[in-house]
DNA sequence: GTCTATATCGGGATAGAC
DNA sequence: GTCTATCCCGATATAGAC
């Protein structure tokens, strides 16, 4: 896009956000990040003290920009059935330009859990305040009641397991590349129906 | 459970089966795994030949009592919705008893995949020949039509997410260790009725 | 700021005594 | 079969020239 106007910074961060995605924290070798940065090892030490500082920094840049866009979402003045819509079409696109994330996810949460989970806390993203939301339009008979604790994980498990668990899916259904491009398309009417489903009258 | 007739072959893959579920192939240490198994790290390469082999040998061992299972299962003569109810029992059965498996899983698919793949071949797990069957039902007006490469992938999404993301969702819905057990009891009969919800008239 | 060269460390694998 | 000691490679990190 743009190859040669862009800072030595934001390639390194480009380069460490791509092999991070790829491979995890542990996994990524730093020798790896320099060469598609298209710099040396000493470099990256020279603007990231260390490994763990560069993820930080790369982690820190995707969470505020997935976050903010989910809980102004959830706080919004939609019905519960458009939020979920919402919900479940913000979360795929971020998958599909994204699709390694989930994966790099899990190795964080295996590895250095502590700073990811703070994040949770601290963009206070909270699905619970649905609650009053659903109890409300339960009572107008708008909806089924639910727990939000079970659909939204429900939701986004739906989401997550075609891109993370993808080269078994496509084994076990024998889709090649273009099939399943065609399968995660159709995906987001599947999974909105299934959850409107579940909560419809 | 038998804490010294235990050979020392299974010594070592019971030790490296916990540590290899827990810390993915790559990142899974000879030594830790000869710590637990009580031994050193010498006597792993005695044993089997090197860490790829023994990693081998522990997947197979996990896989033969997975898949097979979950064939018979499909193939029995059992209707469609009973089918799926078996088969979310059987699957949080499983990673009740494996609850780091999913994992394990995803970081061999991102370090290793072909000799797990293999495997899916090999076994010939195939939920496609439910296709049948699902046709058959729904022309005699048993249940709505589905496909079940869309079913499946979201009933195994809904039973791995809440184990795989353990520490995300109990930071975001606050829950202690024993309001996650419970939660984690409630989602069999959430994910059964949200399945035979989605498939019945 | 960017490079080359090197120090340092950790982990898989092997040698060889018992 | 089981151990200790060691080799060897790869990866993070640093030193220092330009």
């Amino acid at each position: 896009m743009k190859p040669k106007e862009e800072t030595t910074e934001a390639q390194i961060l480009n380069a460490a956000r791509s092999v991070f995605i790829a491979k995890g924290l542990e996994c990524a070798r730093m020798q790896e990040i320099a060469d598609t940065a298209g710099i040396n090892k000493a470099l990256l030490h020279y603007y990231f003290r260390s490994k763990d500082k560069l993820f930080e920094a790369v982690f820190n840049d995707i969470a505020s920009n997935l976050f903010p866009a989910m809980q102004q979402l959830l706080d919004s003045e939609l019905g519960i059935k458009e939020k979920l819509t919402f919900f479940v079409k913000i979360y795929l696109k971020t998958l599909h330009e994204n699709p390694f994330l989930p994966a790099f996810v899990i190795n964080t949460l295996y590895s250095n859990p502590e700073p990811f989970l703070r994040h949770f806390k601290d963009i206070g993203l909270n699905p619970m305040l649905l609650q009053d939301q659903i109890d409300d339009e339960a009572a107008r008979g708008l909806i089924r009641p639910f727990k939000p604790q079970h659909v939204i994980v429900n939701i986004v498990a739906m989401c997550i397991l075609p891109f993370v668990a993808r080269p078994i899916v496509q084994t076990i259904f024998t889709m090649d590349d273009e099939a399943y491009s065609l399968y995660l398309q159709q995906r987001e009417n599947e999974i909105i129906g299934f959850v409107l489903n579940s909560i419809s009258l």
